[in-house]
DNA sequence: TCTATATATTTGCGGACTCAACTACTTCAC
DNA sequence: GTGAAGTAGTTGAGTCCGCAAATATATAGA
């Protein structure tokens, strides 16, 4: 069916993604939970003690040291997170999730899986996969 | 192959979108561009005598009306769009693509198009056309 | 050891965008 | 007509984020 141009693709796939990031964001508002910061719970829910550098973090996320800062800054003030030392290397302060840190993280995830699967829902096992497929050939 | 959930797949999505958008701001900037004022120069390329209301232009681009007030200004400034008031209706001010916009919004669709294309690199023919299908109907 | 370079983080400044409130104009019900 | 409600647009305040510069620490080379 339809062949687009590969710049209309792209335009079609960032007015489409920015649809389900709004609605994603607004299921996490909910639990007072801004998207990236759903991002940084996940990534400290996925590492190995739940520990990780500002940097790490801000590379997994595509974002600046400084977004970083500002990003976890409020959360550390909240106890979504909290800061720890690292003693082999003083310039880096480490991120851990907090015991409430991951209660939210657990809640929000199922408002965030729903709005993912309802912003899916038109969409068949097939092309999930193909998608799926798409998605990591393009990282 | 790669069976994702639903919430993996759709932050893969964004991941990925994301980094298409840096790669595509970046090639804009060197014709003075934002993604915004691009998108906004391609949506009045395609409009009826390259003319739109400003809140026609908000929902094409999923902007608040005052997201495109303040996009618009300096483009206004610099030439690339021009203002037109509406003899039927005083409230509404259209907004027109200027010879120099057009000649810009050329320009930069060239380097538009080849980073778009560069980001698909790794796609083949039968994926872009998943793809394109997948967007549509996730539209 | 001392200096140069590299790395991790924060801060000042500014851009892009949103929400809510406001102005100005239009339309509809009566 | 006149008042109420709706629509188009702008403005003020605030959020999120980036860039460049500054700070603090680490590492490598003479």
């Amino acid at each position: 069916m339809a062949s687009l141009k590969d710049d209309e693709l792209v335009v079609a796939l960032t007015t489409v993604t920015d649809k389900a990031q709004k609605q994603l964001a607004s299921a996490l508002s909910y639990h007072g939970l801004g998207f990236s910061e759903y991002l940084v719970l996940r990534c400290l829910q996925k590492a190995p003690a739940h520990k990780m550098r500002r940097i790490d973090l801000a590379q997994q996320l595509s974002m600046s040291a400084s977004g970083i800062t500002r990003l976890l800054n409020p959360m550390e003030k909240t106890g979504l997170i909290a800061k720890e030392a690292n003693p082999r290397d003083a310039r880096v302060s480490l991120v851990t999730l907090s015991a409430s840190g991951a209660r939210i993280f657990a809640e929000s995830s199922v408002s965030f899986a729903a709005g993912a699967t309802s912003f899916l829902e038109g969409l068949g096992k097939q092309a999930r996969k193909d998608l799926a497929g798409i998605v990591t050939s393009l990282t």
